[in-house]
DNA sequence: AACTATTTATAACC
DNA sequence: TGGTTATAAATAGTT
């Protein structure tokens, strides 16, 4: 509608672009409310435009998770920022090590040092702590490529399971190795 | 646009509803599908109608997971119907009780059972086993009330999480047991 | 699902 | 960006 045909092709004047996009925009977020509100349905709707932060039109629907809508808060430069950093802390805070580029792996307690713990107990606390800095550090190697994970959820997993399990795996760390050291003397 | 302005509230009638419905969503995606065009933006809309399989559109768009997709896929009904099945089928597999309801926790491996294992390697070996089970069983007790989470992502790492881990699981837990009743003999 | 009177969205212009 | 207007497009009510 308008006062000529528009051809249906990408317009390439991004003044022009922009104008039409607004516009546009405008009247298709119109068109969910209604719908949604008519026809009593729930309609997620994002808009991603390259430059602007993503728009995101949706009703209260269960559907939609907070992470998802923090997520679409964030442009992408926003979100790859944010990750660089929480990578950095990461290092950080694991390694202990603020030197420089540190690849991210855990092995104060390497397995291939060899035996001299007797205590039956201490053994198998010493093994369940290194099987549970394993498994954190597999799940920091997935970090490692989080710029390759594409899917929204598992973003956002790895950033609460990080978030929440970082201080607890450190504490455990700390008396272990504290531990350790006084039965090796 | 038509004969007469249409009030702007829920339509109360099923079938008038339906009928606006299709009429308005084949709109709506055209609409969708032109601003994606000319403005060259990314665009993913979902249309959740209570009973009719959930509509997704989007442009060939990187934020759009392969389970997001799978998620949208399937209606609400058919969701719970694989949930449902999928708890029972865990139940089976885990508890190996398949009479009727029990609850998703694993206790072959008791930790108060006493102690009779001398060999330090075998008690280590049975504590992670243990450890693991402790630690898929915490993820199970989240399974069983998955109706709670509204979480897309969640959901479909949960199930992700199932999938993989589930036979693995299994394995070690045939292999430890036997070798425990050998042990005890 | 097809028809058409009418409303609504918007292209071009300012 | 925001407003105006002529026109294209969507669709309400109807068949």
């Amino acid at each position: 509608m308008g006062r000529k045909k528009l051809e249906l092709k990408r317009i390439e004047c991004p003044k022009e672009r922009s104008s039409k996009y607004s516009k546009r925009k405008k009247g298709i977020l119109k068109k969910a409310e209604e719908l949604a509100l008519l026809c009593n349905i729930d309609i997620i709707m994002i808009l991603i435009s390259p430059t602007e932060k993503p728009t995101l039109f949706h009703t209260p629907s269960r559907f939609l998770s907070q992470n998802l809508k923090e997520f679409l808060g964030t442009s992408i430069q926003e979100r790859e920022e944010r990750r660089a950093y929480t990578t950095k802390m990461l290092k950080k805070v694991l390694v202990e090590n603020n030197d420089e580029e540190v690849p991210i792996v855990i092995d104060y307690l390497s397995p291939d040092r060899g035996e001299v713990i007797q205590d039956d107990k201490k053994v198998t606390e010493l093994r369940e702590t290194r099987r549970l800095l394993d498994e954190k550090t597999s799940i920091l190697e997935g970090w490692k490529n989080v710029a390759e994970v594409n899917d929204l959820g598992r973003l956002n997993i790895m950033e609460n399971y990080l978030a929440s399990s970082i201080s607890h795996i450190r504490n455990i760390l700390k008396v272990k190795i504290q531990e350790e050291q006084q039965t090796m003397i």
